[in-house]
DNA sequence: CGACTCATGTAACTTGTTACATGATTTG
DNA sequence: CAAATCATGTAACAAGTTACATGAGTCG
């Protein structure tokens, strides 16, 4: 698991709060990383009591306490310990090749209707994703180099979607044949 | 989740020990399902305190009891529910992609190694998967259209790794540039 | 006037991981 | 003679999900 890592390394460019980490997240980081706002919440409590960031409070009028953390020294050694880790492979479990391998016990219109609603999903996705990537294509060559290695990851991110999209277009061929 | 359901899935072309559905997992759903051994049995376990699988048992002298499982009328009942359901799409989380965002936190050379471990592995996984479309395409029509389904799965897993493959490539191009 | 934003949490539960444990038989 | 195969488990822990809770301010 790494959430906490992916925490760290959020953290690492400037304190936040567990409602702004959950944005950024969700803006930056959401082709590759999900996490519920509990879990973050969780997290960052663990973290703090490891001592690998610290909190401020900040006390609000009608609203909850706002909590701000920041990285501590021994935050940034562990991240920097963690880069050098090499990552282990991840798992993934996905139900709707399960569905499509027991295909045989259903009708086939339920497996066109399951792969319909996949592509088109990706195709929503990849055209926000293309979006990214003229956005990040018309920077000036200063702050475009600055993205270089996020915007690989959101190469990433094309390619599988790209990749789920074709597979798409073969299967509903072969259950339609 | 659906480990439960992967294993009724399982369960239902022929009754099974929790064995031999991890190898059976191991084999034919490796490229879209990791199970342990341990969730494997605290599943069926589950399932059968659930009345979804009977449990016959077998003693053995010398070796642990082997416990059979089979698919119930209830757990036919509930694998059929499960089929007309619209599967929700896997979230997920990728620690090398967090690692690769992070990167200007560690040398480029960390980065080059981690895709390369990425992409080794990678085609040594496209080489077994290869072989096995190969086996697929070699057999006789009936047997070929039996194993449609599962084929499919394949070729998901195929256009998978080749995805990571153009994305290694286009990776090391970048972090060498 | 309903939905969204800000801002955080608890509680109960399910799922998954890691380490440990047993012990005979077969294969290289 | 070591490793894999067969065959199952417990225990402790970590991680993730789902549902519930609060409550003002703002936007359309």
């Amino acid at each position: 698991m790494s959430l906490k890592h992916a925490l760290l390394v959020l953290l690492e460019s400037q304190p936040a709060t567990g409602y702004d980490l959950r944005k950024r997240f969700a803006e930056h980081m959401g082709y590759f990383w999900s996490a519920s706002h509990q879990q973050i919440y969780l997290q960052l409590k663990k973290l703090n009591a490891e001592g690998q960031v610290s909190c401020e409070i900040t006390e609000q009028a009608d609203k909850p306490d706002k909590k701000t953390y920041t990285l501590t020294e021994q935050g940034q050694a562990s991240l920097q310990e963690w880069l050098c880790e090499p990552v282990k492979p991840c798992a993934y479990n996905d139900a709707l090749l399960v569905k499509l391998y027991a295909g045989h016990l259903t009708d086939t219109e339920v497996l066109i209707t399951e792969i319909s609603r996949l592509r088109e999903h990706n195709e929503k996705k990849l055209a926000i994703f293309q979006g990214l990537e003229r956005d990040y294509q018309s920077l000036a060559p200063s702050p475009r180099q600055q993205m270089k290695l996020p915007f690989l990851t959101l190469r990433r991110g094309i390619l599988e979607v790209q990749a789920w999209l074709s597979w798409s277009e073969e299967v509903l061929a072969a259950l339609r044949d």
